[in-house]
DNA sequence: CCCGTTCTGTACGCCATCGAACACAAGAGG
DNA sequence: CCTCTTGTGTTCGATGGCGTACAGAACGGG
């Protein structure tokens, strides 16, 4: 702790083939962060990577109503910004100093240049992997903060989107699996949305007939993975059955 | 859903330049799954992607007392097995069919041969990405099946991991934001960890003090990220501080 | 049409976590 | 040394979701 930091003290940087090592190392910048330093807020465009020497950095997802969740943990081992190289620029998490150190510091377009070699192909691919990100991060705020009747709507609208139609066919049983709760938790929640005749339910049929009231009625998860995956996709989800 | 299912109504394959797209299209095979069919369990090396047409898989995360939840869940708009290109090989969560229809399935190996030009440093962010992306899910179900007690000693073993030292410097607070619960749950977890003599808890600095004991507490999660960790990555995350 | 299986509805006690409120202790700064 | 701020410990009632148990309904195959 007492020695000069090395760009090396980060792992990743120091798996790098020498070659490319050398390329990188002279854009590198040492910068020092306190407990607390937002290195970047959820949706900002990330301007720059960091690679951690002896810093924790936690990427928090931080809810409309303040509630947070810490979503995953970058140390030396990581990089802070993988949004830059998926193609999305930004995600919906904040990043944010857990324990204070060092980190190295690169500007985006540096990272980009190293890259240039992408095909069209895999740009397409990184960025529905992010999207795939959003989702997961989503869905472990979710499980924390919010109710098996709000994550059941919210599981019902992402469901829809990738179907072609207003069916489900799926029984409780396998919701409750999905959900990670009980059965039982499963035939509640939708037995108040079929009374709110939000959903028609019928032996292992679900039909949606008011896909708007089910909107209001799913917490926010639904609207920040629909948007995320509007953003970085080329072809947004249809939303076609709007009640 | 009468029509026969083509390559286009995958919504990625659908935005591939025509180029990339020819090259590709010649090597899908339409496949029909019915209803639970697995496509590839925890720890499989991804044989094939899968491009849904008018099917939804779920990634579920299993755990080893049989509990479950679901990370993710992908439609038209994306690809199964995107540990392909990510470069893991295999994932730690099981796909399986969640509702019945069609797919495209697409060889490892031709998949992989499109993404030919990779520099070795994105390889390596990829596979980063990777473990991140394991973190989260990891996360996801732990904030779903976890006591605030276990999830601490996961917490706190993540973080020990990516410190060049045993001690951290946090408070009850901090924690409590991160994963996502209140501070008296924190205080009371703590507590116990202290008395048990496996921390030491001072005023917003944590030392440990049994490494070994505080693993056998933690839940299967932080096993998890560790071993998918030390497999995506050169350099092994070091557990130096064992006692 | 009947019977077994699968799916859904309901009830009850239990417990982890929550929300709120408050007391106290350890440092930091003047 | 005193005071203010920040961090920690504890309590208490409320409650959402769990585990368990069971009954009825819908379907499907013989």
């Amino acid at each position: 702790m007492s020695k000069v930091a090395s760009p090396e003290d980060n792992l990743l940087i120091a798996a790098l083939p020498q070659e490319a090592r050398q390329r990188l190392v002279p854009n590198l910048e040492l910068v020092n962060f306190p407990l607390g330093k937002v290195l970047y807020e959820s949706g900002d465009t990330v301007k720059h990577v960091y690679f951690p020497t002896d810093c924790i950095v936690s990427l928090l997802y931080m809810m409309s109503n303040g509630a947070s969740a810490e979503i995953s943990v970058v140390g030396k081992e990581g990089i802070v910004g993988v949004a830059v190289f998926m193609g999305g620029e930004s995600t919906t998490s904040r990043a944010i100093v857990q324990s204070a150190g060092t980190a190295f510091r690169l500007p985006r377009q540096q990272l980009k240049d190293e890259f240039n070699r992408h095909s069209e192909f895999l740009n397409l691919m990184l960025r529905y992997t992010q999207s795939l990100i959003t989702q997961m991060a989503q869905t472990a705020v979710c499980n924390r903060h919010h109710s098996i009747d709000q994550q059941l709507c919210r599981w019902l609208l992402l469901s829809l989107d990738r179907l072609p139609s207003d069916e489900l066919i799926m029984t409780q049983e396998l919701i409750a699996n999905m959900l990670g709760v009980r059965r039982e938790g499963v035939t509640e929640a939708a037995g108040k949305l079929d009374r709110l005749g939000v959903i028609q339910y019928k032996r292992g049929h679900i039909r949606v007939l008011d896909r708007v009231k089910l909107e209001r009625l799913s917490c926010e998860c639904y609207a920040v993975v629909k948007e995320e995956c509007d953003r970085l996709l080329p072809t947004p989800l249809d939303s076609v059955y709007v009640g």
